[in-house]
RNA sequence: GCGCCCGUAGCUCAGUGGAUAGAGCACCGGCCUCCGGAGCCGGGUGCGGAGGUUCGAUUCCUCUCGGGCGUACCA
């Protein structure tokens, strides 16, 4: 099906005439240019402004050696009216822009595209651009923390905006399943194994002290007994630690899932000391001169690129560092035919940035197809009260735990509603509460309200017109041209929310359109006994319900048809 | 010390170099004989500070103050 986004095509077809313009200008000698700039077409801020506007004129004053009004006139002289159906007026403004008036005409269009499109309203035209988002990517040695929570909220959540930008999409999660942190996993493990089965052995200093380490040697315990104590170290490590890696795996998978989060693929990290890519990534690397030796270990010169300090790679006891193995896993990744990579990383990982993507150009790979969202930690509240984390005491709270509580729809809509660039403060009273102080209610209060209007209309025994029978011209008030025009958004919000990775302003937008369909229904009434009338506002609440749907559905909340 | 992110209204936050900087909450005052009042309408002296680039800076650059994070042969 063909996509509508009617404020890209707008844009495109005023950029069009101007462009024509000033070529016309540039021949009848009256504006003289080497190239044109690269000006914009906005939607102005304020609606005196126009529907549209262009800085072009102020952009080119310099090389035309004129003043920015001259030129405007000049082009808008150019321009005839006609070339655009639905245009009505141009005007030179403020500084010298040129401002564009349409008609409605092309917004009364709309609400039948819409319907037409269903579920595939705010879908854009496919790329055939192949993007990976690689997000969570928590390591299996303990639960899911709030960290990890709004990784996968923001995540998931550009996977479907990107999706309905046009890519395919595939979302990955790299398990790190080897390395440091694995080796103190095993010995935590096995000293809570030999503890609990009446052994006295003291727990490793940096161990994983957590509660869940100990359920998950109760649980082993009940599966095969004692009958480890008597093996030897190694043997009795690899059991414990393949059991316990599954277990959180599971674990990680289900409560994702919880979330509303499906991967397509599972990424091991052992996969890649196991297939030898990460020796071989690092013989390449040594044999082409980015890496050399000292006091033992083998370091990537990664201040080469911009790093604070050069990088081990291949420790002095000779175990690889997690960052070999990520230099290998991002190989991987462009080897399998990415377009384009996006890894969704916590703040505290941002020292890790500049030497990877230093390791990217080392690999003869292009920076610039890897894209790093950092984002900012999160704070958890409880009403005014700050819930202090502490990894050594275990007394976390963990997603599956939030879900529980506060419900998915609230935590996923909180957890992209802010800017990943800003700490976000977590209330969980908030989250929990059914009022107007909370936004999430807010808007989906206005879906509900919308499927009860419709359930009124059944019983009443109104029926809706064919959409190609209905006058949507009638929809001629200020509240219901305002949220036309929002609805008609949706598919260029979008696009910018795809190239700028934002997922948060999907959220603010939904939260708009809700704003202004509370604002219509308080002012007019769907139901009455003009049929024309009637007909055109059902109409426009068919599309408001399928613009909210839709949006909610790309932030991974649902559209309740009651509450 | 050095590096990255953030300082916008009382609070929490938006704001792809553009025209008169916005929203929610809180606070005050209004609005239903009518489709869900979990709603609507009205009420605002704010871009931490100082320079610079630009026709134009909340946005870019430098310095400075404040907060967070990082700065391991951890991940």
């Amino acid at each position: 099906m063909k996509s509508v986004n009617a404020i890209e095509t707008n844009k495109k077809n005023i950029q069009a005439i101007v462009n024509e313009a000033l070529r016309s200008a540039q021949q009848k000698g009256l504006l003289s240019f080497q190239d044109i700039p690269d000006y914009v077409i906005e939607v102005p801020r304020e609606k005196e402004h126009g529907d549209f506007a262009s800085n072009v004129a102020l952009l080119m004053a310099r090389q035309a050696r004129m003043s920015p009004k001259a030129i405007a006139g000049i082009i808008m002289d150019e321009i005839s009216l006609d070339k655009i159906q639905e245009l009505e007026k141009i005007e030179v403004a403020g500084a010298g822009f040129i401002n564009f008036f349409l008609n409605n005409s092309w917004l009364f269009e709309i609400p039948v595209q819409i319907v037409k499109m269903g579920n595939k309203y705010g879908y854009n035209d496919y790329l055939n651009r192949k993007v990976q988002v690689e997000f969570v990517s928590a390591n299996p040695t303990g639960n899911l923390h709030m960290g990890n929570a709004r990784g996968g909220a923001i995540g998931d959540t550009l996977a479907n905006i990107l999706q309905r930008a046009g890519y395919d999409v595939e979302r990955e999660f790299y398990v790190n399943d080897a390395g440091n942190q694995i080796e103190i996993f095993a010995e935590s493990l096995e000293a809570r194994y030999l503890q609990l089965t009446g052994n006295d052995i003291k727990f490793p200093d940096n161990g994983y002290a957590g509660q869940d380490v100990i359920q998950t040697v109760k649980n082993i315990i009940r599966e095969k007994g004692n009958s480890l104590v008597e093996m030897d170290s190694e043997t009795r490590r690899k059991i414990i630690v393949e059991y316990a890696l599954q277990e959180k795996i599971d674990y990680i998978k289900a409560t994702l899932k919880a979330f509303g989060i499906e991967y397509d693929h599972w990424f091991s990290e052992q996969s890649l000391h196991d297939s030898g890519k990460v020796e071989e990534v690092i013989k390449w690397l040594t044999d082409q001169g980015f890496i050399y030796e000292h006091e033992g270990a083998l370091w990537f010169k990664s201040v080469q690129y911009g790093d604070e300090k050069d990088e081990v790679i291949k420790r002095a006891n000779g175990l690889t560092t997690y960052f070999a193995a990520d230099i290998a896993y991002h190989k991987d990744k462009f080897e399998r035919g990415f377009d384009w990579v996006i890894n969704v990383w916590g703040a505290d990982h941002h020292g890790h940035v500049a030497r990877m993507k230093g390791a990217m150009q080392a690999l003869g790979l292009d920076p610039a197809k890897l894209d790093i969202l950092l984002m900012q930690l999160v704070r958890l509240y409880r009403g005014g009260n700050i819930v202090r984390m502490s990894k050594r005491t275990g007394t976390t709270i963990s997603l599956d735990e939030l879900i529980e509580e506060v419900g998915k729809d609230a935590a996923r809509f909180f957890f992209v509603m802010r800017s990943p660039d800003s700490h976000l403060d977590f209330d969980m009273q908030l989250a929990k509460e059914k009022s107007q102080e909370n936004p999430v209610y807010y808007v989906q209060y206005a879906h509900a309200r919308i499927c009860s209007i419709f359930r009124q209309a059944a019983a009443a025994g109104v029926k809706m017109a064919s959409v190609e029978e209905i006058d949507s011209t009638l929809l001629n008030s200020q509240e219901e041209i305002d949220l036309l025009r929002r609805i008609a958004d949706f598919p260029d919000e979008i696009l910018i929310a795809a190239r700028t990775l934002s997922p948060h302003r999907i959220a603010r937008y939904v939260l708009d359109v809700a704003g202004l369909f509370h604002s219509f229904y308080n002012h007019h009434r769907v139901l009455t006994n003009d049929e024309p009338l009637q007909n055109a506002r059902l109409l426009l609440m068919q599309v408001t319900q399928i613009t909210l749907k839709n949006a909610l559905d790309t932030l991974g909340v649902s559209a309740p048809e009651q509450m």
